[in-house]
DNA sequence: AGCACGCCGACT
DNA sequence: GTCGGCGTGCTC
């Protein structure tokens, strides 16, 4: 006899499904993308249905209990995930589990679905006493059916009078689902769809034809900054959404870009078109009723982050990747994707072109542009006709340095605040100093966890673990000669921020970094007062190179590129080049004449001497040739295998033994290491690395499909992750 | 990952 | 005598 057999995905740490019959009365109510509870082992677990088929149930388990009554997940969806799973030899439930939103993949019960009280009239005759009473069923009256929000509005407190109506039979209350809206209070800007110049027709015109006939292709839109990367996208989803498709968006860190939202919401939300926006800021009912929204189909547009590129909607036509460099698509722990790189296949699953866009297109990107992989579009105007800016390497070793500014810096400074000009300065590190010493003695002061200084923060008087949760008071005496004089040493965006303030005793400082922004708006706060001249010069992080318009501003100062330049990891170049580029753009975006000022040791280093010219081309072919001789990406492929546990000597055993069992099966593959991590231990765990480096990646495919055998070999108190395609080495 | 089973040390 | 440490084995 054949019965209905379910395989379904386990949030377990197994590659393998497990089958469970369907018994007969879940039979109606069961579907392929669906969580269901299962007995698993001793315990009883959710498990998502990844397919259904006939078989011989024989003494499979039966599932327990149907949780959805719609798939959380599509078909589509489930294949990409399948992928995925495969790809970055990740376990396929833990990868389900990292892809929805918090709260469906998890034990604990769902989001609560939120009601809301809605009024129908029952009886239209009945005869009222009361004003009050009158007034309010005549409204209802008129509306047919109305939710307790809407009379909120044109009735204060309401409730005793609708309690009233409902007992005498003037009313019927029902509760209605409803969905928590983000944006309720969130006013829309004006904005008009602007004229595109040539080059962005161009690109717009190039991407069409894939939309309309629902094939993949994929693009490289390479647009120096400020060229209205932005507006192609936007016509390029009006074209989607005329060709009745829907379109993905995915932007590095949506909280930073609240305009990019905005833009689009103005542009095609008045005219009906559903819009969901997923990130990490949302609730957890927020972002389960955008996923339903979704699925259901009630959803033209997605904007999100990293994780959205899972959103499910059923008919794509679009994936666009704003600002594609950016290192936030790859996701740093457990399963380590790339959403840039999913976004490429999820296009080929789907028929659908995706479209990468970039002022500093990653190497791997360009690279596959000059394959003929991806097509690029070049937008090499700015929109506003603005130059881009003059850029000045200052080089350290000539300069008299007394703080961290060195007098070039401090002069032009000076003279761009005699002209009222904004002036941006860029420092990488937050805190105001990255470490405390001790200089009786020499003692430094190490966060107990990592393997790391703890980075002084001033201003909350507190030794930080920019790594781990640690914090520390700051210390009063050297703990280990006792002795008195601890000094800051090094500078960070709070010191930086007090030199100038010594420095520029009128101007009006602020700072803007992961510290200063932590709580809700405060981010767009400093914004608005740098969109409204309150601010005279804004020092902060990288964060300030990422997206934003600041048209005010002349003059860029780039401090500390050497602790960039000089990271211990082969893509310090391209990050560097990157960063300076993004921040020099951000100068005189609309009156020309922009400046920009990046102070170095190294100012003869290409990344360094191209990024000053805007000069993306020449820096490609520089690097090229450095990333062919030592055989990494593009020229390789790199997989990284990161050993931890609690016990060092245990750790580093393990993966030395891992190393040997790798290099006797390895074919055509590099094994490199084990060596201790950049970062040896980190949240107390000891760590060690492997590195893979193929020429192919075929190659590199075999051996990882027999890192099952070795993994059985691990002992229990050493984990092992596995980063395909790493970005960060750490 | 969970959860149980199993085999050795210090407690009423 | 047993409570509890964590090694190890299994999960349709």
């Amino acid at each position: 006899m054949s019965e209905l057999i379910a395989d379904i995905a386990v949030s377990i740490p197994l590659k393998q499904l497990f089958s469970y019959r369907v018994p007969e009365i879940l039979i109606d109510s069961i579907q392929v993308g669906i969580r269901v509870k299962i007995p698993f082992g001793r315990r009883v677990t959710i498990g998502f249905v990844l397919s259904l088929r006939q078989g011989q149930a024989g003494d499979l388990k039966d599932i327990k209990e149907i949780l959805d009554e719609e798939p959380i997940l599509t078909p589509e969806l489930i294949k990409l995930l399948r992928w995925a799973a495969d790809y970055y030899c990740h376990p396929i439930g833990q990868v389900i589990r990292t892809s929805l939103p918090a709260g469906l993949g998890s034990e604990k019960s769902n989001p609560k679905i939120l009601t809301e009280a809605f009024y129908k009239p029952l009886k239209q005759n009945i005869c009222l006493r009361g004003k009050k009473q009158q007034e309010l069923l005549q409204f209802i009256v008129q509306q047919g059916s109305v939710g307790l929000t809407q009379i909120r509005e044109q009735f204060p407190s309401p409730y005793p009078v609708l309690q009233r109506l409902v007992e005498i039979g003037a009313l019927e209350v029902s509760k209605q689902e409803c969905l928590r809206d983000p944006f309720a209070t969130e006013k829309l800007l004006n904005d008009k769809c602007l004229t595109l110049n040539r080059a962005q027709v161009k690109a717009v015109e190039e991407i069409t034809p894939s939309i309309q006939h629902h094939v993949f292709a994929g693009f490289l839109l390479h647009g120096v900054t400020g060229s209205g990367k932005t507006e192609v996208y936007l016509h390029a989803v009006d074209q989607c959404l005329r060709a009745d498709r829907q379109a993905l968006i995915l932007v590095p860190e949506i909280s930073l870009t609240p305009q990019l939202v905005a833009r689009f919401r103005t542009r095609f939300e008045t005219t009906g078109v559903g819009i969901a926006v997923l990130h990490s800021g949302l609730s957890a009912g927020e972002r389960y009723d955008a996923w339903r929204e979704i699925v259901r189909n009630n959803i033209q547009i997605v904007i999100g982050a990293r994780s959205a590129i899972f959103a499910p909607l059923h008919n794509l036509g679009l994936i666009v990747i704003d600002e594609e460099h950016d290192s936030s698509y790859k996701q740093g722990e457990g399963f380590r994707y790339n959403a840039r790189d999913l976004a490429l296949v999820r296009g080929q699953q789907q028929n659908c072109p995706v479209l990468l866009g970039s002022a500093t297109p990653s190497f791997a990107s360009y690279y596959r542009s000059e394959q003929g992989a991806l097509t690029r579009l070049m937008l090499d105007k700015r929109v506003h006709g603005g130059d881009l800016p003059k850029v000045e390497l200052v080089d350290l070793k000539d300069q008299v340095v007394e703080g961290t500014l060195s007098n070039s810096l401090i002069e032009a400074i000076q003279q761009a605040l005699e002209r009222r000009e904004q002036i941006l300065l860029l420092l990488n590190r937050r805190g105001f100093a990255p470490f405390l010493l001790c200089t009786d003695c020499g003692e430094s002061f190490h966060c107990p966890n990592c393997e790391i200084t703890l980075t002084y923060h001033q201003r909350s008087r507190e030794l930080r673990c920019h790594y781990c949760d640690y914090v520390d008071a700051v210390p009063e005496h050297c703990h280990k000669c006792q002795g008195l004089n601890i000094e800051p040493q090094g500078a960070g965006t709070e010191r930086l921020e007090q030199e100038l303030e010594e420095l520029f005793p009128s101007a009006m400082i602020a700072r803007m970094d992961r510290d200063t922004t932590s709580c809700k708006g405060a981010h767009q706060k400093i914004m608005t007062e740098m969109l409204a001249h309150k601010i005279d010069i804004l020092v902060g992080t990288q964060m300030i190179a990422k997206g934003h318009d600041f048209p005010g501003v002349a003059l860029v100062c780039v401090l500390g590129a050497d602790s960039i330049l000089n990271f211990p990891d082969f893509r310090s170049g391209e990050r560097s080049f990157s960063l300076l580029t993004q921040v020099a753009g951000r100068a005189g975006r609309a009156s020309g004449g922009g400046r920009v000022f990046i102070q170095s040791y190294n100012p003869d280093h290409y990344a360094l001497t191209c990024a000053a010219k805007q000069d993306y081309r020449d820096f490609y072919q520089q690097e090229l040739p450095f990333r062919q001789e030592l055989g990494y990406p593009p020229y390789g492929h790199l997989v990284n295998l990161v050993f931890s546990g609690n016990n060092n000597p245990q750790v580093q055993t393990a993966a030395s033994q891992f190393g040997h069992f790798l290099s006797g099966i390895a074919q055509a593959v590099e094994v490199l290491g084990p060596s201790p991590c950049p970062l040896a231990r980190l949240r107390g765990k000891s760590r060690y690395q492997i590195l893979l480096k193929s020429a192919t990646r075929p190659q590199l495919r075999r051996l990882l499909d027999q890192l099952d055998n070795g993994m059985k070999q691990l002992p229990r108190q050493v984990n092992l992750n596995i980063d395909v395609d790493p970005i960060d080495m750490l």
